[in-house]
DNA sequence: TATTCAAGCCAAAGCGCTTTGAATATCGAT
DNA sequence: ATCGATATTCAAAGCGCTTTGGCTTGAATA
């Protein structure tokens, strides 16, 4: 069934039919009754691609989605969409994923804006040096990115978490519990996230006047292999005055491989070591699921998928004018896995004594 | 730059332009490379949209996420999507994902299949009796499920894996280890693979001479706060006679929860508990990444939606004709966690005596 | 030399919608 | 009875592509 059919139908023109389908006043309230009712009952629905053709509107968002052989789309990418499914379901638009290799990923922005099959692209994964915001001006599509890039800093719209807050609150906390030697598992640092983290880490040191070099920073994927890889390269067969007693997270995964390392050597946490970890709120992987509910910074990304939409369909309705860059403080809560140092334990024990370090 | 100003600037028609790009033979081989070289030199990509409306193909996939409060998409999704992606990008087809509430999940579909936005529709999350399965068929859309309906077993097309086989295969083991008191923490029976492994346990506990109602069945979400909870309620103040020694678990989630209680409760595995569970094949979470090795039912579900795009683009283009079951094998893998039943050990090195049970 | 045929190209007709500009009907006000 | 305003409807022109059917060539065939 399609618009001319129904028109031949109901004896009406299709101009008519279109009106009274969508919304216009010019049509009496009579005849866009008995219009809705005829569609609704024959089952008629637009074809979408002669609406979108007619209109110029793809009544979707575009994100590009990695794939390839070393490409891991990692969970927080479920969890974004959930949030951002969420918002578009109340604001009627479809996402379009179009897989792309890493390495040929420029090709399909510059396809996906040339065809004009969505009306707005979501970013991801910014990097610190990300082509993809110059591309994206140069194509003059409507995008938003979820996080920055360290070089263009300015004149585009993003939203992002206060990354290097949350690890500096993070780190001060550790440094305040006396801890002085520290470790950080971050993420791939060819993401600006990570070095943004970084950087909150090394404030908060400098803060308290410790030399960044002090700092044991492991750069890798967020997965449990690596967290507990490089934690036991950490812990494993070290004297205890030399390990670290003050272990950042980069994620939930990562933080999983640190608590099965740390109980294989019989470490406890947070006598021995005190665990921080980032926590992006998964439903299906929580801080109160470890054998010690982990203290984290806590930031949802779920949330950040809902607004981004919201913000993507602003930007493409030109409701949001110029560039917003919108940062999101991120909380530290804090359980049971983050402890006095050790050292100062002892001493709090002993009685008064030189400080620690 | 559309058709028409290229075809004005090149002084051909659209038609020898159309057919230049698309490779059709009716071009002499000089006029096709100045035409892709003017489209390349000008960064010319035919509008999808028109493309779209000419050709009644839309060169996409649609998938309706069920987003609501109390749906969680899980880590699963984003394994499956990449298997998806892998493959959708050979074939240069995008996934279009529809957001839709559980409840409104049939309006949703009508709407893909009436607006033809996309060209054929993946199905997951099967339940026993699936309402989409009459629908899909009712709205003459092609499509492919992953997973099967417990209901309309026959007549369209899927692609599954060995559930019952599976489960079948892990009990058995149990069972010839001379476990005889088992539990199963399953995922929501509502869900057909659900059913199809329980079937498998029950069956391979019949083979044994095991009534069904001895098994301790559980059905839940599959996370890790629902391991946790069903494995303490399971073992917590239950005393050694009374307790299983065989524990049967959905995902690798659930698993992660019942390591945590059992770790808790100072069980230790296998020697007091043997552990089986179900692994997706996850990258960032691996039957090797516990303390004690996971024994698994291995399947990649990864995998399966690489076959799964690559057989829905074949129906589409009608290469495939008759709808096909396909069901895939599931390889048992045995690691660290499952040892012989703790009465069957004591009986062996006290000697000979009665056989446990 | 006349005929046939393939190669190469084109004009125009859709695809199914939205939207512009114009036509008609209605009605109170002149 | 006339006019302008208002409400309602319509025919037709796109949107940018693909595809049908036909038109020229020039070479091969008879």
């Amino acid at each position: 069934m399609n618009l001319k059919q129904l028109s031949q139908l109901l004896d009406l023109s299709q101009t008519t039919i279109s009106r009274a389908l969508n919304g216009y006043p010019e049509v009496s309230e009579q005849t866009r009754l008995r219009v809705l009712e005829a569609a609704r009952r024959h089952g008629y629905k637009p074809n979408s691609n002669a609406r979108k053709l007619a209109t110029g509107k793809a009544g979707s968002i575009g994100y590009v989605l990695p794939v390839g052989h070393n490409v891991d789309l990692d969970p927080h990418f479920v969890e974004f969409l959930s949030g951002l499914g969420e918002h578009a379901l109340s604001r009627e638009v479809d996402l379009s994923l179009t897989p792309a290799p890493y390495e040929r990923e420029s090709e399909a922005y510059r396809r996906i804006a040339a065809s004009r099959s969505v009306d707005g692209i979501y970013l991801s994964s910014m990097r610190n040096d990300d082509q993809r915001i110059p591309l994206m001006a140069q194509l003059g599509i409507p995008f938003l990115a979820h996080g920055r890039a360290l070089m263009p800093a300015d004149g585009y719209a993003y939203v992002d978490i206060d990354n290097e807050g949350a690890f500096h609150d993070a780190t001060r906390l550790l440094l305040q519990l006396g801890h002085r030697r520290l470790a950080f598992l971050n993420g791939d640092t060819d993401f600006t996230f990570a070095l943004h983290r970084l950087t909150g880490v090394k404030r908060a040191m400098a803060e308290h006047g410790l030399a960044p070099e002090t700092l044991a920073h492991h750069s890798a994927a967020m997965n449990e292999e690596n967290g507990y890889r490089l934690a036991m390269a950490l812990f494993d067969g070290v004297k205890a005055a030399d390990r670290p007693t003050g272990v950042l997270s980069a994620s939930m995964f990562t933080t999983l491989g640190i608590v099965r390392a740390l109980n294989q050597l019989g470490l406890s946490m947070p006598d021995d070591v005190s665990v921080i970890s980032h926590d992006d709120v998964f439903p299906f992987l929580k801080p109160e699921s470890f054998s010690v509910p982990l203290t984290t910074t806590r930031s949802s990304i779920r949330a950040a998928g809902a607004r981004i939409c919201e913000r993507l369909v602003n930007i493409i309705t030109r409701l949001e004018g110029d560039p917003v860059q919108e940062i999101w403080p991120v909380e530290l809560v804090v359980r049971a896995s983050t402890g006095p140092a050790p050292t100062e334990r002892k001493a709090a024990q002993a009685g008064p004594k030189q400080a620690a370090e």
